[in-house]
DNA sequence: GGTTGTGAACCACTTCACAGCC
DNA sequence: GGCTGTGAAGTGGTTCACAACC
């Protein structure tokens, strides 16, 4: 018991799943997508770390932490393999997403086709500008941000955050007060959140910020 | 010789540095330039650790890696280190940074505050729309996509990618082949580039579908 | 007393090598 | 023969504990 074995779903999880494994999960899903549309029956694990940049016994020792989906000898079937990690990740039915923050780049995510594909659905938008509340973009209606609240009844549990530094603590404490459970944050802040909540953090100009360090220097001039 | 000391610019470089002390340095900087905003001029490593969700003995490791910048039972000079860090970081002289794809994406970054806080500068963008060629955003005119080659001259070394996941690949080869030496690729794909080159891909799909994962199961309904 | 800087211990993840299976 | 699944070895990064210093 105390080892962690236990089923889940359809899947086993023996002991704990590396984190950076769950982060990979995903990039396997999505290249099964893509080779399941080319009609493809069969992917070996060399080629998943071909096309994605990872080693074949990393691929084979990520996916083995859910069980045995493949065949020696054979490879791994791919409508199964897709199958199974959808369920793994819980993909299996759409994900209702809330949007908080309607500027530039939260407008970007009311029509973002990675997410779709994924089975994410944007079914709700926060601003606390007057002239963009009221506005509607693909079909959703941006809220005042006092709505948030509603979130819980209407079952949204993830949120994506593209408000002002400034402003996304109290966003979250906000979202989390509302039911949210999972959050993507594009704002470039820490965030601080109760244990059960789950913050995932992009920061794009820190990302950027460290490609300098890597260049060799400026050639004469 | 072997050991990798060396002296680069003001500070040493004790053997090898981690890739994941290189990603907590700009979080610093950023810490640093919002407490001198605030007229402070000591630091010391648990505010750091405080404000920014990680351990104090991380923090001066990190630092530590480079010299000795804190004083003991003092802390850390605020203006002297954020000098060394954007000194470490390569950030002293604006970065000339170019935009390929001035989509919905990409256009967010024309006027992006987060990047000319670092230091950043977007001074020239590509698209091969003809539409949006000869636009003007933020003062940059988008160019054709054949006009990249012209970035060598101009001494552009660094650029952004937001161009859709099919034209990723081909647009970094001919980033390469136009001098860029840096690339934050922002296309959900996988890139491949000569050893030389440097490439930092955010990938916010894949972000956001290892969240439910991490969800408790719905409850209920 | 307070805080830095750092070797050493610890931990997590990756890679390897090969047994097992088709 | 070919490829998966996995214990074991190797690697890289974090945390600890404390000596050194102000």
């Amino acid at each position: 018991m105390h080892k962690g074995n236990a089923i889940k779903g359809e899947y086993m999880r023996y002991h704990k799943v590396p984190d950076e494994t769950v982060k990979r999960l995903p990039l396997y899903l999505r290249y099964l997508q893509s080779i399941a549309r080319d009609g493809r029956n069969n992917v070996k694990s060399s080629e998943f770390a071909d096309s994605l940049g990872i080693n074949p016994p990393q691929v084979r020792k990520d996916l083995s932490f859910f069980g045995g989906f493949g065949t020696p000898g054979v490879g791994y079937n791919v409508k199964k393999l897709l199958h199974q990690l959808r369920n793994i990740l819980k993909l299996k039915k759409t994900n209702k997403t809330a949007l908080v923050g309607a500027g530039d780049l939260g407008s970007v995510f009311f029509d973002y086709s990675g997410f779709s594909q994924l089975g994410f659905e944007i079914v709700a938008a926060f601003d606390k500008d007057p002239i963009k509340i009221g506005t509607v973009k693909n079909g959703v209606t941006v809220e005042d941000i006092s709505k948030l609240k509603t979130l819980k009844r209407r079952g949204v549990r993830l949120a994506i955050v593209a408000v002002p530094a400034g402003a996304a603590q109290e966003t979250v404490d906000r979202l989390v007060e509302a039911g949210v459970v999972g959050i993507l944050n594009l704002a470039p802040s820490y965030i601080s959140v109760p244990k059960k909540i789950r913050v995932i953090s992009i920061d794009i100009a820190l990302d950027l910020a460290r490609l300098p360090y890597y260049l060799p220097l400026a050639s004469g001039k």
